[in-house]
DNA sequence: AACCGGCTCAACCGCCGGTCG
DNA sequence: TCGACCGGCGGTTGAGCCGGT
C-alpha cells in the first residue's frame, strides 16, 4: 500500500510537438472508436500523451471539421463584435464561428487585432461601418490575411460562403475535408519531407479504417 | 551571407466547475 | 458531504519562420 498509484506508470509523458505517428494514431482511435474519456482514450490508443493533449491536439488541429488559416473579413467582424460584447470568452466567441477554435480565434486577436487596439478607429467597433473603417485601415498597411478580398467585401460582393463554394459537397463531412486540405495545399506548399497536412493523416487513416 | 528582431501559432499550464462514487 | 477525477477555459510560452539590415 506504499506505492502511489498511478504514478509508476507516469514516468513516460511525452510533451511537445506531435508527430506524424501519433497524429496517426490518434486519429484512427478516434475514427474506430470515437471520443470518449480523454485519459482512458490516451491509454487505450498507447499514445504517451496526457488526456488533456489528446484533447487540445483533436479539438485544435486534427477534427475533420476545423478550418484553418484565412480568416475573412466578416469572420474577422464578428470575431471584434463578439469580443466586444463578451470579453475574451474565446471558447464562447469560437462557437459563433463554425470550424474555428478557440486557441485560433484567441491568437488571431492577439497577433492581428490586439495590436492595432491603440489606434483610436478600433476602439469602437459596434457597427459594420466601424468595421469598414478598420479594414480600410489594414488594407493599408497589408495586415489583412484573407481569402476574399477588402473591396469584395466593401463592395457587398463577398460571401463567406463563396470562398468554399468549390467544397459544396454532398458529403459536408469530406466536403469539410477536401476544403481544409486545399487551404492547407495552398498555404504551405513548400513544407519538405518532415511536414504533413491533413490529407496525409485522413488518407492514411482511411487506409486503416477497414 | 549572416545576423537579428518581430511575428505566428501549436502546445502547455494552472485554475475552475461539474460529475461521480 | 467530500474527495478524486475529468473536461473546459483563458493565459502564457517557446520554437520556427520571415523580413529587414
Amino acid at each position: 500500500m506504499e506505492k502511489k498509484p498511478c504514478k509508476s506508470e507516469e514516468v513516460e509523458v511525452r510533451k511537445g510537438p506531435w508527430t506524424m505517428e501519433e497524429d496517426l494514431i490518434l486519429v484512427n482511435y478516434i475514427a474506430n472508436h470515437g471520443e470518449g474519456v480523454w485519459n482512458s482514450l490516451a491509454k487505450a490508443a498507447g499514445l504517451k500523451r496526457t488526456g488533456k493533449s489528446c484533447r487540445l491536439r483533436w479539438l485544435n488541429y486534427l477534427r475533420p471539421d476545423v478550418r484553418r488559416g484565412n480568416i475573412t473579413p466578416e469572420e474577422q467582424f464578428l470575431i471584434m463584435e463578439l469580443h466586444a460584447k463578451w470579453g475574451n470568452r474565446w471558447s464562447k466567441i469560437a462557437k459563433h464561428l463554425p470550424g474555428r477554435t478557440d486557441n485560433e480565434i484567441k491568437n488571431y486577436w492577439r497577433t492581428r487585432i490586439q495590436k492595432h487596439m491603440n489606434k483610436p478607429a478600433e476602439i469602437c467597433y459596434s457597427n459594420q461601418s466601424d468595421c469598414e473603417l478598420l479594414l480600410d485601415q489594414q488594407a493599408s498597411t497589408s495586415q489583412l490575411p484573407c481569402n476574399g478580398t477588402n473591396a469584395d467585401f466593401m463592395e457587398g460582393s463577398y460571401s463567406p460562403l463563396s470562398s468554399f463554394s468549390h467544397c459544396n459537397n454532398n458529403d459536408a463531412f469530406y466536403g469539410q475535408q477536401q476544403q481544409q486540405q486545399q487551404m492547407i495545399v495552398e498555404s504551405s506548399s513548400n513544407h519538405e519531407d518532415n511536414y504533413w497536412n491533413m490529407e496525409d493523416i485522413w488518407s492514411m487513416q482511411i487506409l486503416n479504417d477497414d
